[in-house]
Order: C-alpha cells, then sequence, then structure tokens
RNA sequence: GGGAGCAUAGCUCAGCUGGGAGAGCACCUGCCUUACAAGCAGGGGGUCACAGGUUCGAGCCCUGUUGUUCCCACCA
C-alpha cells in the first residue's frame, strides 16, 4: 500500500501519463445537464499558422485554472476548444510555401489551393491541440471545432444573409485599404500606423488663365496622376478668389477645379490640398461632395497603371522619385522639407498600405454597435479591469462601416451569386440552383471569402451548435467569462458582443477577463524579428508544465504585462519540488491505519493553528479566485505551502511521529488531511504535480480533478494567538543563536518566564526542536544573571550560555531594543489620544491598536528587567 | 491632438473596498538539523517618482508636474 515517491520530482515522467489518465476518465467532458449550473469559457481559439507561443500559454493557462476550479466546485463546467483558419495569415504561409517550390495560387487554381490549405490545417491544428494538452488544458476535446467546420459555415451564411436581408450587409465601391502585398482589402483595424521619415514636397500649379501659382503642399506627390481637384478652405481669405478656378496638374497637363471645402485645414502647409479621390479616404469624401472624377493610377500590387502614363509600370516609390524629378526640371518645385508622418501598414506583412476605391462587402456598424455599447453600459457584460470598457466605448462609439470581403482563397466564400445573364445577385443560405429572376443556371459565386474575425464573432454560439437550436446552446450560453488579451478588444471582444446580441438576444459572456502580453525579461515584446520569443513546450520540457503555469499565474495582475525569465520558472519549480518533499515526508512516516484523509478526533495546539491558518486559508483563495484576483490566490498558496505548512507545521509534527502510537497517527491525520487540502487548492494551478501526490496520498475519489474544492469553517482563534506566542519565542531564540553565531549542534537551557505557563507548556517539545533547547523551564520568574536574554510580549526567555556572553554587548543590544519598543509606546499613545483618531476610526481598529500598545507595554517591562539582570 | 497604463528593496513585481509596507531573485552570516542544498535558520536593504489637497490616518482617494510604455485619431 505505501507508495515511495523520487527524490526529486520529475515532471516528464508524470505529466503525459497524467493527461491520458484524465482523457480516458472523461473529466474534461461536459454533457448538458440542466439541474446543474453551467460554467462555459469557450477558447479563444488559436491560429493554425504556426505553434503555441508564450501568450497563448498565458491565455489557455488562465482558462484553465478557472475552468478547473469551476468544475471542483460542482459546476457543469465546459471549456470548448477549437482553431481558428485564420485567413489571411494561413494563405500567407501557404503561398510563401508555394512560392519556395516555385508555383503560384493563380497556377494551380482555387480549388487545388484549398486542397493544400486544408491538409495544413490538418498537420498544423493537430499541433497546436497537442501543445494545448501539454499545457494541462482540461478542454472538453469531443467538441473541438474549427471556424471553416461545416457548422461554423452554416453559422456564417446563416448570419450572413441575415444582415443582408436585414439591409445591414451591403456591397458597394468604397475607399479601402488595400495591401499590395497581401494582395487583399483589409479592414480598418488592421492597419498598423508607423512613423515614418518623409518629405513635404512644396508644389506650384499653375493657375489657368493667370500668372500665378498655387502653392500646394504633398507627402506622396506621385499620387498627383490622380488628382482631379485641389481644395482650399471656404472661409480661407487667401484663397477666396479662387474657387471655381482651375489649375494646370504639372506633368499630367490637366486642369482641374479649384474647390472648396471645410475639410481644408488653414493652418496646417499652405492651406492648399491636392484632391485623390481614388487614393486616400478623406479626398474620397471631398470627392464625393464636389462629384469630382474618381482616377484609380495603381495597380493592385502597387504599380503605376495606364492612367499615369510615361510613368506606366514603376512602382510608388519610383514613381515619387521620378516625379519629383520631374517637378524639379520643370519648376514646379519650390521647397522640400523633411516631414515625420504616419504611414498606415498591414498588421500581416507590414507593407505601405494602398486607399484604393473597390467594390466590396461590408456590414453597417451602427445599428449593431448600439445594443452592444448598451450591454456594456449596463454591466450585462462586464471588463476585468474595468479600465477596457473606455476602451471598447470609445470604438464603438465612433465604429465605421465593417470591410468584410477579402480577395483571399482561403475562408468562407461570400454566399453571394451573380447572373451572368441577367446580372442578379443572389444572396443565400444554400447554393441557388438557378436565377430567382430569370431561370438561368449560369450562376457564378463572389469569388471572395471573408475576413476571417466574421467567424470568429460568432464563436461563442456557433460552437454550441447554432443556427440549430441544440440543447447545448441552450444549456450554455451565454458563457461565464472569456479570457484573452487588451490585443483583440476590437478585432473580436467587440464583434462577439454585439453579434451574440443580434444573433442569440444576449450578450455572449458575462465577464471579459483582460490579460496583458508576456514580454521578454528585458520587457520587450517576444516577436519573431527579435528573435526573443521563448518556447512555452522547450520550458514544459525543462521546468514542466506545472512550473510554467505556476509562474504565468504568479504576479501577474489583470490587463497588465508581465515579464517572462527563466528565474521565475526556476522558483516555481523549486515550489513543485518543495510540495513533492512534503508528500514524500508525509509517505514515510504513513501508517497503514490511515485510509482516508479525515481529521483527528481530538487537536493539540498547534493543530489548532493550522487548522485555523487552512481555512483562512480557504476563504482567501476562493474569494481571490471570484474576483479574478489569480495572482493573489497562488501568492497564498504559496506562502500557505512553503512556510505555513512545511517550515512550521511539518516540523512541528516531528516530534510527535517520533513519539509513535496515537499521538503519532492523528499527526498523521493532520498531515494528510491538510496537504489534501492545500493539493485540491493547488489543484487548478499546478494540475499535474496534484494529481500525483494526490493519488499517491490517502484520498476519496477517482481524480482530484473532480474532488470537490474545499470549504471554509470555523478556525480557532484563542488557540492561533496563543500557539504564535510560542512561536515567538522559537523566533527570538534562533534570532539571538544566530546573532551569537551558535551552530544548532550546540544546546542551550532554556528558561521561559510568563504569565502564560500553561501555554508555554505545550510548546516545550518544540522548543526543543525548533530552538535547540537541551532543556527547557518555565515558571513566573528565574533569577538568572549575566544570561543571554530574549523578549517577548508573553514571555522572558532566559539561555544561560555564559562563556558566550559579552555583557557590554548585551547591554547595549538591550537599550536598542527598548529604545525601539519606547518609540513604538510612543507613537502608539499619540495615536490613542488623538480625539480625533479615537472618535472617528471604526472600533476594530481602535481596539486593535489598543491592543499593540498594551503589548508593547508588557515588553517593555520585560526588557527592563532583563536590563536589571545585569547589572 | 485625445485616452490609458506604469513609476514601491539592487532586479522582477504583489499590495483587495484608505488603518504604519511584502514576495521571489540577488546579496551577507551560519547550518549537510535523515522530506527537500531545487534545502534550513538568520540578516541587511524602501522619505512607496515629485508637489499640493481630502482625511483622525494616504503606497492606495483628488489635483497638478515629471519620466516611461501603449492605444486611438483623416491634418494633406
Amino acid at each position: 500500500m505505501k507508495k515511495e515517491l523520487e527524490k526529486v520530482y520529475d515532471p516528464a515522467r508524470v505529466e503525459d501519463k497524467t493527461y491520458q489518465f484524465w482523457e480516458e476518465g472523461g473529466y474534461f467532458h461536459a454533457e448538458v445537464e440542466p439541474d446543474k449550473t453551467p460554467y462555459t469559457i469557450v477558447i479563444p481559439p488559436p491560429n493554425i499558422t504556426g505553434k503555441l507561443h508564450m501568450g497563448h500559454a498565458l491565455d489557455e493557462t488562465l482558462q484553465d485554472i478557472l475552468i478547473r476550479w469551476r468544475r471542483m466546485q460542482g459546476y457543469n463546467a465546459l471549456w470548448v476548444p477549437g482553431t481558428d483558419h485564420a485567413s489571411i495569415a494561413t494563405e500567407a504561409k501557404i503561398v510563401e510555401a508555394m512560392r519556395q517550390e516555385g508555383i503560384t495560387k493563380e497556377e494551380i487554381g482555387r480549388e487545388k489551393f484549398l486542397e493544400r490549405a486544408w491538409k495544413w490545417k490538418e498537420t498544423y491544428g493537430g499541433h497546436i491541440v497537442g501543445q494545448l494538452k501539454k499545457l494541462g488544458s482540461s478542454c472538453d476535446w469531443d467538441r473541438e471545432r474549427f471556424t471553416l467546420d461545416e457548422g461554423c459555415s452554416k453559422a456564417v451564411r446563416e448570419v450572413f444573409a441575415k444582415l443582408y436581408e436585414k439591409g445591414l450587409i451591403y456591397r458597394g465601391e468604397r475607399i479601402i485599404n488595400w495591401c499590395p502585398h497581401c494582395l487583399t482589402s483589409i479592414s480598418d483595424i488592421e492597419i498598423e500606423y508607423a512613423e515614418k521619415d518623409g518629405f513635404f514636397w512644396h508644389l506650384g500649379y499653375p493657375i489657368v488663365g493667370t500668372d500665378e501659382v498655387l502653392e500646394i503642399a504633398t507627402t506622396r506627390p506621385e499620387t498627383m496622376l490622380g488628382d482631379t481637384a485641389v481644395a482650399v478652405h471656404p472661409d480661407d481669405k487667401r484663397y477666396q478668389h479662387l474657387i471655381g478656378k482651375k489649375v494646370l496638374l504639372p506633368l499630367v497637363n490637366k486642369e482641374i477645379p479649384i474647390v472648396a471645402d471645410s475639410y481644408v485645414e488653414m493652418d496646417f502647409g499652405t492651406g492648399v490640398v491636392k484632391i485623390t479621390p481614388a487614393h486616400d479616404p478623406n479626398d474620397f469624401e471631398v470627392g464625393l461632395r464636389h462629384n469630382l472624377p474618381v482616377i484609380n493610377v495603381f495597380t493592385e500590387d502597387a504599380h503605376i497603371n495606364e492612367n499615369g502614363g510615361k510613368y506606366q509600370g514603376l512602382t510608388r516609390e519610383e514613381c515619387r522619385k521620378a516625379i519629383v524629378k520631374d517637378l524639379e526640371a520643370g519648376g514646379y518645385l519650390i521647397k522640400t522639407e523633411p516631414y515625420k508622418h504616419n504611414v498606415g501598414t498591414c498588421y500581416r506583412c507590414s507593407t505601405t498600405v494602398e486607399p484604393r476605391v473597390s467594390k466590396q462587402w461590408f456590414v453597417k456598424m451602427e445599428p449593431l454597435a448600439k445594443p452592444a455599447i448598451e450591454a456594456v453600459r449596463s454591466h450585462k457584460t462586464k471588463f476585468v479591469p474595468d479600465r477596457f470598457e473606455k476602451i471598447y466605448f470609445h470604438w464603438m462609439e465612433n465604429i465605421k462601416d465593417w470591410c468584410i470581403s477579402r480577395q483571399l482563397w482561403w475562408g468562407h466564400q461570400i454566399p453571394a451569386w451573380y447572373c451572368q445573364d441577367c446580372g442578379e445577385m443572389v444572396v443565400a443560405r444554400e447554393n441557388p440552383t438557378e436565377c430567382p429572376k430569370c431561370h438561368s443556371k449560369n450562376l457564378v459565386q463572389d469569388p471572395d471569402t471573408l475576413d476571417t474575425w466574421f467567424s470568429s464573432a460568432l464563436w461563442p454560439f456557433s460552437t454550441l451548435g447554432w443556427p440549430d437550436k441544440t440543447p447545448e446552446l441552450q444549456h450554455f450560453y451565454p458563457t461565464s467569462t472569456l479570457v484573452t488579451g487588451y490585443d483583440i478588444i476590437f478585432f473580436w471582444v467587440a464583434r462577439m458582443i454585439f453579434s451574440g446580441l443580434e444573433h442569440m438576444g444576449e450578450p455572449p459572456f458575462e465577464t471579459v477577463l483582460i490579460h496583458g502580453l508576456v514580454r521578454d525579461a528585458q520587457g520587450r515584446k517576444m516577436s519573431k524579428s527579435l528573435g526573443n520569443g521563448i518556447d512555452p513546450l522547450e520550458i514544459i520540457r525543462d521546468y514542466g508544465a506545472d512550473a510554467l503555469r505556476f509562474t504565468l499565474a504568479t504576479g501577474n495582475s489583470p490587463g497588465n504585462d508581465m515579464r517572462f525569465s527563466t528565474e521565475k520558472v526556476n522558483a516555481s519549480r523549486n515550489f513543485a519540488n518543495k510540495l513533492w518533499n512534503a508528500a514524500r515526508f508525509i509517505l514515510m512516516n504513513l501508517s497503514d491505519e490511515i485510509q482516508t484523509p479525515d481529521l483527528p478526533e481530538k487537536f493539540t495546539l498547534e493543530d489548532k493553528w493550522m487548522l485555523t491558518k487552512y481555512y483562512s486559508l480557504v476563504g482567501e483563495v476562493t474569494e481571490n479566485l471570484e474576483k479574478f484576483e489569480l495572482g493573489l490566490a497562488v501568492q497564498k498558496l504559496y506562502d500557505f505551502i512553503w512556510d505555513v505548512f512545511c517550515d512550521w507545521y511539518i516540523e512541528l509534527c516531528k516530534t510527535r511521529l517520533q513519539t509513535g502510537g496515537e499521538t503519532a497517527l492523528d499527526a498523521q491525520r493532520m498531515l494528510v488531511y491538510v496537504m489534501n487540502g492545500a493539493l485540491r487548492l493547488l489543484h487548478p494551478f499546478m494540475p499535474f504535480i496534484t494529481e500525483e501526490i494526490w493519488q499517491a496520498l490517502p484520498h476519496e475519489g477517482e481524480s482530484i480533478m473532480v474532488a470537490p474544492w474545499p470549504q471554509k469553517k470555523e478556525g480557532y482563534p484563542q488557540e492561533e494567538a496563543a500557539f504564535e506566542k510560542i512561536m515567538a519565542v522559537i523566533k527570538g531564540i534562533r534570532n539571538r543563536r544566530a546573532e551569537m553565531n551558535v551552530p544548532p549542534s550546540k544546546k542551550a537551557g532554556i528558561f521561559i518566564a510568563t504569565a502564560y505557563q500553561d501555554v508555554f507548556q505545550q510548546g516545550t517539545p518544540f522548543l526543543t526542536r525548533l530552538a535547540y533547547a537541551s532543556h527547557v523551564e518555565i515558571g513566573q520568574e528565574f533569577d538568572l544573571k549575566g544570561a543571554v536574554q530574549v523578549v517577548t510580549d508573553a514571555a522572558r526567555v532566559f539561555i544561560p550560555m555564559d562563556e558566550l556572553i559579552d555583557k557590554e554587548k548585551e547591554l547595549a543590544r538591550l537599550a536598542k531594543e527598548k529604545a525601539v519598543c519606547e518609540k513604538e509606546i510612543q507613537g502608539l499613545t499619540g495615536k490613542l489620544s488623538n480625539q480625533g483618531f479615537v472618535s472617528k476610526a471604526p472600533a476594530h481598529v481602535v481596539e486593535a491598536e489598543r491592543a499593540k500598545l498594551e503589548k508593547q507595554k508588557e515588553r517593555l517591562t520585560k526588557i527592563q528587567e532583563s536590563i536589571a539582570a545585569f547589572q
């Protein structure tokens, strides 16, 4: 029966087999059980583009902590796992892989390309799942989903059709952000602005019919090929007389109008703006207002097209140089000044985006945003920490229509068909067989796919079976907690909220727990280009998954970034080992009679102290978890296990264990009981090692995963305080001995003068073992002149070690201690004589201060007696 | 141009609704006390960025300042 544990905890031996044990036990799986309260988390689906990084590890760890905790509390806990097809990112990777082979996607065609993509998904999607398992994630793998699977695709079509029918999805020519490298449109939030050094070129445009020139300033002279006007502010006195006149566009040699538009800032530049409706969002608006022609001058990959005349075929950059040179040669360049400005770049490939007019699909956002704002404002959905609500509101309140079509192949193809005969457009849930208008069979589906976030927005309900009315949907929706990083609040969280409200009538989750980024030890963002990323799997291999999880959970408060270093993992690993060895110790001393983790029938003083500490730990950890203070909870567990349980309680038990008989059995029962409880509290954070130890010690049930979460009980505050008097003396003696460099092997007699003789009577064995006493005497007073003395508020302790004592030093030390004590008393007295404090502070605070003062006074008396004893 | 976070021990960070500052690492001293040297015992080290304010009382609340990081925004 008695099990042996090896000396050092070996995670590699334990983790895989334990995970397998859990999977086989079916503990991860949740069925619809209407009489149980559900607790649901849907995973932020990792992209299938690569491998798990440290950010995922943090995200999954937090989710697993919550889900394991709630499962133990008896909730019907469901964690829905899955992966995201990540259309643009995945397609880019596949295209790149094909480029290495010397093939383009156009060459093999859409069908073959998609075959490759699905193969990619099988390979890399599987990797991600394997990595999630390595972390210990207790996902319900029976319910694993993929954003491009049949069910999610059905949901996507339903949403698209429904929104289209409501007029909330439309198709139109708008100016959109175009990535010339990815060759697709991207939405506004997929743009990252980067400050770049550029120039501000001042150009002189001849005003037609005069000798004057109009000075305009631009950072992008090459777009002049598509200019169809110049604009000034209507109130600008300098230019009012020119409104309605024309300028001659240099190089292009075309006359374009001077229009008045209040969009122009009079104070900026020269107060004159060139208008390129096809390639600037503002200019596009100006163009609409003034009915200006739109001339696209770029090809898809940002070369000059046929509208660029002699510049055709040049890249944007080459064209800029050529145009500046030609302008200068033609005498149109007035001056060039260096200028820093923000340039929009593609968030995937960092290529400078090119605003471009094109026909795309959009979601009309305003009607969807309104209820989504309201849901958060009324706290139907709460952000933790709540400051992220502000960020959410700001974005939602200023939201623009969402460009959802992408010129990509990997994704949900837009469910719109165009009749090649009559031009009719059909949007449908099922593929139509003929044109509803002319009954032609000649229908062609829109080649574009949807923004990858369109399907992720539906994730909390599409994964539960929507649009079908499944029992799962009924039971588990709305989900409980969404755990994610602040970097995808706009991309994902916001869109899930309005989608949930629109299609389910309820927000998709109660709480959004936001975490920060995991940075490297120097505080830099982990990135591929810097090469400073740390692979979670390597950490798991070297230190264990529990150590990694513990590191990520410790010292991390919601919403804040954290630094990751192997030093921290080392500390976590050491903690796991500490726990392991505590278990070893208990096992080594365990009698066969002890088969269950039950409390003994009677408790000693130190048992009551231990239980009081334990019960308050249960209360605090539970409360911290309820408030999403996971970092605090884990810190308390660390302190309790290491300091309270190992360094004190196990040491205290040693004497009893050696005594044997019923005394030893009770100590064993206590150790097993407290260890069992501590393991359960720690399990959500360190699932593997806690399972391994729990199984080795007396326990009830199949797995700690489904063991009940400990309940808080009343403790023994009086005994707790009494025992702490003993602890104070032990600490005091150790302290004195250390100062005098007395090794533990040198024992000494201890004489305790105290008013609490009963208490110290019970402490005798501990003083012997932990304070290195050769013998202990307890009494009212001792006449031991010249002995080493230790003073606490409850006792004066004499340690006769004449040969070690330096009288002068001892007196000096006591004098110093006296001074400190007096200062303390002075402070407390002052505070307590302050009328304001006594009358206004809460009673328990005043009472606590009074008690402190009393203790200090007692202590001072004892110090004075000690000094007198030396005279 | 708006908004937010951060500033606490040498380093990395905790510090819940205001009641005289904590941890890990590092450092110093002494211990192989048979669970653990990935350990044990002890120790040093902080005008909680700065300046005001509210309060009996401020690391915590308010105002301002400085430094720093980030987000948002159409100034060509």
